[in-house]
DNA sequence: ACTTATTTTTAGACAAGACTAAAAATAAAC
DNA sequence: GTTTATTTTTAGTCTTGTCTAAAAATAAGT
């Protein structure tokens, strides 16, 4: 009579969610099995706390795990990790468009409030919001059906001489690094050319609203930018 | 140097919290020590959890307790049930008043966001939403200082025969009882008349926007109301 | 290829919050 | 004022998620 759904019923911890999240950003940047110790770091756990979790996630048909192999995401659990990330960033721009939050401040809430369960909520909050395509630091947000816009961008760091750019996102979004972005005028929309190139220690001198200056690379390399012409 | 804060540093666990709510609805109604049974019975959980919480609450400082002689909040523990409460309430606003919840919808969503940690995020919901007293069901709303406009409010039921009144808020927060007044055309701020008082079985007929009807005991003790003229 | 280093897993323990079953205290009944 | 009933507490167990320390598997170094 009734179509049975494997991802519906499914009533995950904080917990497990927080490990589905980790293992889909782990494995997104490199595209194989992700480490327990990986996890382990990113989650601020020990390892031996990975392998018991990744064990029941595995029993949930969550997750694939070999011994010794490392893990990554079945369909299921890579549709949950999705849903749970479409609510944090719904909730980031909540927070950042309505509550007067800065976008340095809003991850932590965001943390606490993409565990709130309901279908419903979701869907409203993103029609509040105007149905956002990016968060405050310019990651996309899936969609309903969890389809996510991967990024085609390009870091900073990689424009040639003259070239000019958008400022479309961040990378890491570390309180420090978005708080150096404020301090430098840097945001989101900013009109970046870039001046000139060091080879030496690969910084480079960029104009931005008539000022010249310089930043070093590991800020360019941690931010997105669309060229322009 | 820096003033010694007892409520400040507290990190409580949900579960905690909830405790605290629990026995501070029910110390409100009577004003003696909450027994464990009652406490038991409004959480859905057994006598002997509640036992072995409250004497963690005690540790905390959070109740006074005395075994056998049930237990109350203190002024530390009262702070924060009502500040827990106050997030709920702000949180069911935000609900019915952006994202198109009914008052039947918005309590399980709102025991959710309740437990969310951030004073500024309070702050600028409130803000956000306007300052508003009450909530959906027309229960008062406490300010930052966690003070609470108690209610000097009227039951329905105590009316006399031609005596009309506005509909201030309900009693009962139930999905069942809420939908019947759906159904029924009831709403805050709704002008009741009373046409008729029965004596056998307190049932009352009202006038409602031209419409005469009757409701049960049942019904008019759970409506708050402002006698008019 | 064999030894060393690293990673991962097991085994055992712990704290939080819940439960059952039984004992102790209080309240009610006659 | 005993006896019965109810409430509350204890004692012991369970699950979730964590930890440390030790064992097993894999990877690296020469």
């Amino acid at each position: 009579m009734s179509i049975y759904l494997p991802n519906m019923n499914i009533e995950l911890t904080h917990t497990e969610e927080n490990y589905l999240k980790a293992i889909f950003s782990l494995s997104s940047s490199l595209p194989k099995a992700v480490s327990t110790n990986a996890i382990a770091e990113k989650l601020q756990t020990k390892a031996s706390s990975v392998t018991d979790m990744v064990k029941k996630l595995a029993d949930k048909k969550l997750v694939d795990y070999k011994k010794y192999q490392g893990v990554f995401l079945t369909s299921t659990g890579e549709g949950i990790a999705v849903k749970v990330i479409r609510k944090h960033r719904l909730w980031e721009v909540f927070l950042v468009k309505h509550l007067n939050f800065s976008w340095d401040e809003v991850h932590e809430i965001a943390e606490q409030l993409e565990h709130v369960k309901s279908i419903k909520l979701t869907k409203e909050l993103d029609r509040f919001l105007e149905y956002p395509t990016n968060d405050p630091h310019g990651d996309p947000i899936p969609d309903e059906n969890g389809n996510i816009t991967d990024r085609t961008d390009v870091m900073l760091a990689s424009l040639e001489l003259n070239e000019s750019c958008l400022l479309i996102g961040v990378k890491d979004s570390s309180r420090s690094f978005l708080k150096y972005l404020d301090s430098s005028n840097i945001k989101l929309g900013s009109i970046i050319q870039v001046m000139a190139k060091e080879d030496f220690d690969n910084s480079m001198k960029i104009e931005l609203e008539g000022k010249v200056f310089s930043i070093s690379h590991q800020i360019s390399k941690n931010l997105y930018v669309k060229k322009l012409d």
